[in-house]
DNA sequence: CGTCGGGTTGAACTGCATCAATATAGGTGG
DNA sequence: CCACCTATATTGATGCAGTTCAACCCGACG
């Protein structure tokens, strides 16, 4: 027994919200941990797959996870890593347009769509957080056109460990949890670019790789130079 | 004196919807002509620019529009062209994210939010329309996304005359409104490679090019499987 | 110690960009 | 109507970034 798709008519089924919008203002407001069920994910396990009915919302609490499509030609792009206190599997429509993985051992909030449809109906900023949501994958999306139709793979690199160290709060040591195979298929080059690309940026002193999945980041600036 | 920002708690401040959701079944519910003020704009006319406020949503009633951003290092990108019928200018918050203009002369509808979100309050199914607006985007954006990570010049060349041709319902005479350099910045190529993809498609006998912007598909299945 | 998956490095190829020249179409004024 | 001008478009020649194919390396684990 499936829950009513969610989003357009329950976003338009709630009583008069708080109003807190623009979002630079920053309500805070956030999905409490009880309206859903944590459950724990083993490295590489599925938490859903693409074309599945997608009747729930995900958060992540711990640890990694990677949202990926595979393309009619075969080829995987991912669309995007996830780590905690960020969400993933919000749908345009009923169904999910893309799988989602736990790249390692990882817990996740699931909460369905018929939860937080009754929830929204009596708070409205629920409706609103899940509003802002959406419209952050959509900034996420532009970003990521705006990255693949005119970056070069080294700009592409150094904005991926950039991006990757701000979001794991990493000063310099930067642990990644993902293959270069992740990497490459997130920033749409092969395997063998990415590990030239970062062997290069090493001997150039921007970075340090002591282990393949270890990296020290020694030179922000110019780094962030090369993002432009 | 500006309007309030609309979406997230406009959307959240209306009454119950005849919820006819998700979007496949067709609700056909649309903004009628007189919510807001048609206008007209000359030949490259500016309908709003980057980082302006953003407290209008357009629609074109007649003539192409192409929304486009200037990325950092000067580059443009175009985001997309509408025709006839379709929305655009919908923002993720209060200011607009990218620049539109006029390809040819052009009429539009433009709605204040203000309106909108006063009309919203009285008929739910607009709540649901802006939504699924704002989501169809974000589907474009992720099939923008698909094109730039693995496509060839060819299959985006094919692709674009393809999508153009479905939606302008052109059943094989393809009038283009837009210049080489507007599809070069759209599929992130050089005008040079689609000039040179599009007369090697002549040669090959899958398009026709009476006019540099006048384009018939003589073998439209073989340009499908092009894409593929 | 061997094996296996993930990662690195090398060499050759290629598709697209770049630079440069030429062609064509619209528009304007004589 | 033609001559001219500027935009836009096409075509050619060359270079290079990133792919492809292939070999090798390294660390984990039996």
């Amino acid at each position: 027994m499936y829950a009513e798709p969610l989003y357009a008519q329950q976003i338009a089924n709630i009583a008069p919200a708080p109003a807190v919008f623009p979002p630079h203002i920053g309500t805070g407001d956030d999905l409490p941990l009880d309206v859903g069920q944590v459950m724990h994910f083993a490295r590489g396990e599925e938490i859903f797959g693409q074309g599945e009915r997608a009747d729930c919302l995900y958060k992540v609490v711990s640890g990694w996870v990677r949202s990926y499509r595979i393309l009619r030609d075969g080829r995987r792009q991912i669309e995007g890593f996830h780590l905690a206190g960020e969400y993933f599997g919000i749908e345009t429509d009923d169904s999910h347009h893309c799988s989602a993985e736990a790249l390692g051992p990882a817990t996740v909030l699931v909460v369905r769509r018929s939860v937080l449809n009754e929830l929204a109906t009596r708070r409205g900023n629920i409706a609103t957080t899940l509003f802002r949501l959406a419209m952050q994958g959509l900034q996420r999306s532009r970003e990521h056109i705006a990255m693949l139709s005119h970056k070069s793979a080294c700009e592409r690199v150094a904005g991926f460990l950039l991006d990757m160290a701000e979001r794991a709060d990493a000063v310099k040591a930067l642990d990644l949890p993902m293959s270069r195979q992740d990497i490459a298929d997130y920033l749409s080059l092969t395997i063998e670019t990415v590990s030239r690309t970062l062997s290069q940026l090493q001997a150039d002193g921007l970075i340090d790789i002591p282990r393949s999945r270890n990296i020290v980041l020694r030179d922000r600036l110019a780094l962030e130079d090369m993002c432009e």
